[in-house]
RNA sequence: GGGCGCGUAGCUCAGUGGGAGAGCGCUCGCUUCACACGCGAGAGGUCGCAGGUUCGAAACCCGCCGCGCCCACCA
């Protein structure tokens, strides 16, 4: 239904047709509405794009694709519903919505849930079996080694099944999705925009690959980014150790809380201005228990606070070591390996010289083979022995670095990685983060925190398997060697290539691994490599150029704020190195959904509420109203009595659907009496209200100014007009009618976005088509509430008459008597001027009030003096 | 340590210069012809604390206290 032509106002407020309306039900429910009208809107594709919409009237959006592996909570609910909102308001505007759903099947969840669920783990070295089939039981203790295309089956196999619960449970939530237009993280299209992307950095110098100290998860065995990380508070204890001087100097106290990277210190530091260490400073001291002789250097970075103002550097501690030893060009003693477990070292030979290799090499034996935690309690019983260690150990409690979903600390091991240049580009996406429209506003400074706070590249490759492959492969030299500096990229119609079993051109299969032959990368992508191309996913880019320039740069990203650091980000730095733009308008960031105790809900209170069994307890709309609530960026308490509110107001409006509707007499052809007028004239400022607000992203304060003023209809309003509403005389009831009429046909779109399945009821009572695609309200509609030298006098009419009502009620029901009782007189003293609009009400009141008679007495201040029957007066 | 947000009725929250509000919960009443998944009414608050600006502050400014989140070089 166009909304561009004024002649079609009266249709759109939806004149009804006399007589009696079959298609409004006895008794109106809420029961079985989702599924009828999700069912009717996949039939008749009212969320389908049409791509043949111009560009300025498409309206898109960059969905977040939730992670597959394990299941939708709460949390989902509320943030999906948020945009849905929107969306819906948008595609009422007559803006052609473009919001596709993606699932995030790639990466290490959905791996850590397959070797759980079948019970296997992935070895790359085993060749592919076409007839594997997992175990019957699966065993957690000894899991079954299948190769890696097996493996990456059997993750395919496990998301298929999530992805269709995903996506019932989004059906039945009522997300206006077009879901001929789904895609997933690790699906063709994904991999093909992922690796294409990739070679255009490759091959413009962005992306390159390089033998680094790199975040290390021991247990996953692989690198992880920056943005992965987060602080955990764990016991630890300090150590005061004892270096020993060298030529005859002083000796050297450290602190230590990782004693067994002893072995791997390559430097002892002061800070430059530190006058407690001059005598040590560019001296040399020996390492205890392995005789190392390290030199004594300063640096600003160290603190002479803490500790003994001295410190050791260890390759690699943490990210200081990691600094101290690239400004200070220090050698690197590495003694972790990528197990998370102590490696052999030759002592005595080239970076191990030693004073005394015999000693270094029996405490190192002690050491070697260990785990982390292991090594430092032997080295400290070690220390202890050889009277290095001064005082007692003391237990202190600090922050240490966790790969967001490991187990360990992460560790810093030098390995090759694939980087994306990110620290040269930091002004460029502080500048964008300046352009973007933030909601809320505030949500930019977290942004520009983490950039400011950037203290290397990206590290995109991961040592995993169910991921998208890096597209490149490398020659072998006639030595056996790879040629890591010679990658050959695969060519770009061939894309998308694993070159763990695809072969490069101009190389045959039987040359893989062997001299003069090459070899795949061995690597997967991290995924957000992959997510910060959603943009790019969805618009279809380089498959689809018409596509792409309709929907790219996008209208809008919704997501929470937990995921500022990696998705927003990433995403913003990848399309600002790909196509130099930002790549959405507005950002709404949604908060999170906390326990009634303020804390983030937990996974397993999530597991007990799961969203189907709310979505069945309060029905789907219901579910919408409580999320509504919750304002952009603001964390919102899980509140089932929400929802129980929410229901109470589609209940509402079935009902108030039904008064108005049961039975539909002819229209009248213009309003007339000043009430109806003035509803429509407050209605007009109501739909003002709502649509800015949508339009700014608050969602909330839409549905609270409609909520609250529908309720006031409710109670007032259609109490007051039932009199005429019944009323013997046609012309009189006609006229209720297209008030009536007019209203609820507002009141219906206006709540559509949050209550699509009980609005698309109402409105399929009397009107033809999907609310969902009718045009949302516009003040035109209702412009025949304005005008007339009597506009203020209604509205002021409306207040009085509704202000009695409510003193009548009042006194009824605190003589105890039901609200039908008769009154014999209302008194009403009021200023003059409103006592002359209570006039224009003066029908409808006595009606609503069961009154007999009403008088006026003008005077200053408002008061009401009830007689009711039988009675002497209230 | 730095940054951001929050602190209003028992609970969840709205309110950004001029009457302290809503819903839930609670109490009382009402089978009223759209609705008992209802209707009507009522009780309940030093707007975290202390100062300042102003004729006037819940709101604006300064400081403090408390809660939450993000970030930071884990010695």
């Amino acid at each position: 239904m166009p909304a561009d032509s004024p002649s079609d106002t009266d249709t759109r407020a939806g004149d009804p047709s006399p007589g009696v309306n079959p298609r409004v039900p006895e008794r109106p429910t809420l029961d079985g509405l989702e599924r009828k009208w999700s069912t009717a809107w996949e039939r008749d594709g009212v969320y389908r794009f049409d791509r043949s919409a111009p560009r300025e009237r498409v309206f898109s959006i960059d969905t977040p694709p939730p992670t597959v592996s394990g299941s939708l909570h709460v949390g989902h609910v509320f943030s999906f519903t948020h945009t849905d909102t929107v969306a819906r308001f948008q595609r009422m505007r007559g803006r052609e919505v473009f919001y596709p759903m993606g699932w995030d099947d790639n990466g290490l969840p959905t791996e850590r849930r397959v070797q759980n669920h079948f019970g296997v783990r992935c070895d790359p070295s085993i060749a592919y079996d076409p007839a594997f089939t997992p175990p019957e039981v699966a065993s957690e203790k000894e899991p079954v080694a299948v190769s890696r295309p097996n493996f990456v089956e059997l993750c395919l196999a496990l998301t298929e099944t999530d992805e269709r619960a995903f996506e019932e449970l989004w059906r039945a939530l009522g997300l206006s999705v077009d879901w001929s237009m789904t895609y997933t993280t690790i699906g063709r299209l994904a991999q093909t925009i992922s690796q294409r992307s990739f070679l255009g950095l490759l091959a413009r110098g962005q992306a390159y690959q390089l033998e680094a100290p790199t975040l290390w998860d021991v247990d996953f065995q692989t690198a992880v980014a920056q943005a992965e990380l987060e602080d955990r508070e764990r016991p630890g204890a300090m150590h005061r150790v004892r270096f020993a001087a060298v030529d005859g100097g002083p000796d050297a106290l450290i602190e230590t809380t990782r004693p067994e990277l002893i072995a791997a210190c390559v430097a002892v530091l002061a800070h430059p201005d530190d006058e407690r260490q001059r005598a040590l400073v560019d001296g040399e001291v020996l390492t205890p228990l392995f005789g190392t002789r390290v030199p004594v250097m300063t640096h600003p970075l160290v603190e002479p606070d803490k500790g003994t103002g001295l410190v050791m550097v260890c390759t690699f501690g943490d990210l200081t070591d990691v600094t101290w030893w690239r400004e200070l060009g220090l050698p690197v003693r590495s003694v972790l390996g990528s197990d998370g477990r102590m490696v052999e070292v030759p002592w005595g030979a080239p970076g191990w010289e030693t004073e005394d290799p015999e000693r270094a090499r029996t405490s190192y034996g002690e050491l070697s083979g260990r785990t982390i935690n292991q090594a430092r309690r032997r080295v400290v019983e070690l220390l202890q022995e050889s009277g290095d260690l001064v005082g007692a150990p003391e237990p202190v409690t600090r922050a240490v670095k966790f790969f967001e979903k490991g187990d360990r600390p992460v560790e810093i091991v030098t390995s090759r990685q694939w980087f994306i240049h990110t620290l040269e580009h930091r002004e460029e996406l502080i500048a964008r983060g300046r352009e973007l429209r933030w909601h809320p506003e505030y949500m930019r400074a977290r942004y520009e925190d983490w950039v400011q706070g950037l203290t290397g590249d990206w590290c995109i490759s991961r040592q995993r398997f169910f991921g998208v492959p890096f597209p490149v492969w490398y020659p072998i030299g006639a030595d056996g060697a790879i040629l890591y500096e010679q990658p050959i990229p695969a060519e770009e119609a061939r894309l998308p290539v694993d070159p763990s079993t695809d072969v490069p051109d101009g190389f045959l299969p039987e040359q893989r691994g062997q001299p003069g032959g090459f070899a795949g990368d061995p690597d997967v992508m991290d995924t957000w490599a992959t997510s910060s191309l959603t943009p790019q996913i969805v618009g279809r880019s380089g498959e689809d150029a018409e596509l792409f320039a309709k929907v790219f740069p996008m209208d809008l990203r919704p997501q929470a704020h937990d995921i500022i650091r990696t998705w927003l980000f990433s995403t913003i730095l990848r399309s600002q190195l790909d196509d130099g733009v930002l790549p959405w308008r507005d950002a709404a960031i949604s908060g999170w959904v906390l326990d009634p105790d303020r804390k983030k809900m937990s996974k397993s209170k999530g597991n007990v509420v799961t969203p189907m069994h709310l979505l069945e307890e309060y029905g789907a709309d219901a579910v919408r109203y409580w999320a509504a609530g919750g304002r952009p960026g603001t964390d919102t308490a899980f509140d089932p009595q929400q929802m129980k509110v929410g229901r109470r107001l589609a209940v509402k409006l079935l009902n108030a659907s039904k008064f108005a509707l049961a039975d539909l007499p002819t229209p009248a052809p213009r309003l007339a009496h000043p009430l109806d007028r003035a509803l429509l004239g407050r209605l007009t400022g109501v739909v003002a209200a709502a649509t800015s607000s949508f339009e700014a992203y608050d969602y909330a304060r839409a549905l609270e100014r409609t909520e609250t003023f529908f309720w006031w209809y409710c109670d007032f309003y259609l109490e007051l007009v039932k009199g005429r509403r019944y009323d013997p005389d046609p012309a009189v009831a006609s006229a209720v009618s297209r008030a009536l009429g007019i209203s609820l046909s507002v009141f219906q779109r206006l709540f559509a976005p949050f209550l699509p399945f009980v609005c698309e009821e109402v409105w399929g009572w009397w009107q033809e088509g999907s609310v969902h695609r009718a045009p949302w309200p516009a003040a035109e509609e209702l412009e025949e509430a304005h005008g007339g030298e009597q506009e203020a006098m209604q509205d002021t009419a409306l207040a009085v008459t509704a202000d009695v009502l409510r003193e009548v009620r009042k006194a009824k029901s605190e003589a105890r008597r039901p609200m039908r009782a008769p009154v014999e007189l209302v008194i009403v003293e009021d200023t003059p001027e409103r006592l002359q609009a209570l006039e224009l009400g003066r029908d409808d009141l006595l009606q609503a009030g069961s009154i007999g008679a009403l008088e006026g007495r003008p005077v200053e201040d408002f008061a009401v003096e009830v007689k009711l029957a039988g009675e002497a007066a209230g």
